[in-house]
DNA sequence: CAGACACTTCACCACATGGTGAAGTATGAA
DNA sequence: TTCATACTTCACCATGTGGTGAAGTGTCTG
């Protein structure tokens, strides 16, 4: 379990896979630079725990924080995210066009 | 740390999140009807480990499990990662067009 | 039936994750 | 200087995650 790896793609969407830091982003989408404490202001849990996802999401290179006097702002940086969208795409010919071409997949023998 | 909610997006999230998961999907995406023994053939570990991300794969709805005689086929069932695709994609306008009024914001002191 | 084969399940392990309370560090204000 | 504010860091805890080896279950095959 050594994951010594870098595997950013892993960590763009091990930081998505958390409610807690997914309605960070989507706060940070409307409001483009709250300060930690507002940001962590609506969650039901204590500061350090929001400072964690705040981790979690700037090693992901989600979100960046700039000090400013003894008040830090977190801005959105989704370009890692650029990279989430482009593989999923890969997929996307599964849900759009040939349904019924997966479906039958699904009912075929093992060895086909 | 309860997590008894169902948070779907979360646990398509968390199965992407892993590269050996990722790279079964991968493999699924060009030989859609795989035995386990085949998916796990090429992986460096024991067939108790692919299994385990087996589960997780089925459990986020990415893939189904097909008995058949001895031998379970496993097959590509990526609808959830429309919905994922969907949650990206609220982000799509930060990296295209206005990616200079997002420079702009990271610069913006705290209280803009 | 006996045995191989394909998969599953069990018990275990080390480390990661998501939370807590409490103490520590700058910085701005009185 | 003193104190509150805004974060950060530390020590700790319960549970989750990703792996192991070994045993168990169902299904062909000789």
């Amino acid at each position: 379990m050594v994951k010594y790896e870098s595997d950013e793609l892993g960590r763009t969407f091990q930081a998505l896979a958390d409610p807690t830091r997914r309605a960070i982003l989507a706060r940070l989408e409307t409001e483009p630079a709250l300060s930690v404490s507002a940001l962590a202001e609506p969650f039901p849990m204590q500061l350090n725990a929001v400072m964690k996802h705040l981790d979690v999401l700037s090693d992901a290179g989600l979100v960046a924080r700039h000090k400013s006097g003894r008040t830090v702002s977190v801005t959105l940086t989704p370009q890692p995210m650029e990279a989430a969208m482009a593989w999923l795409q890969r997929y996307e010919r599964f849900w759009t066009a040939s349904l019924d071409r997966l479906a039958a997949f699904v009912e075929t023998p093992p060895e086909a």
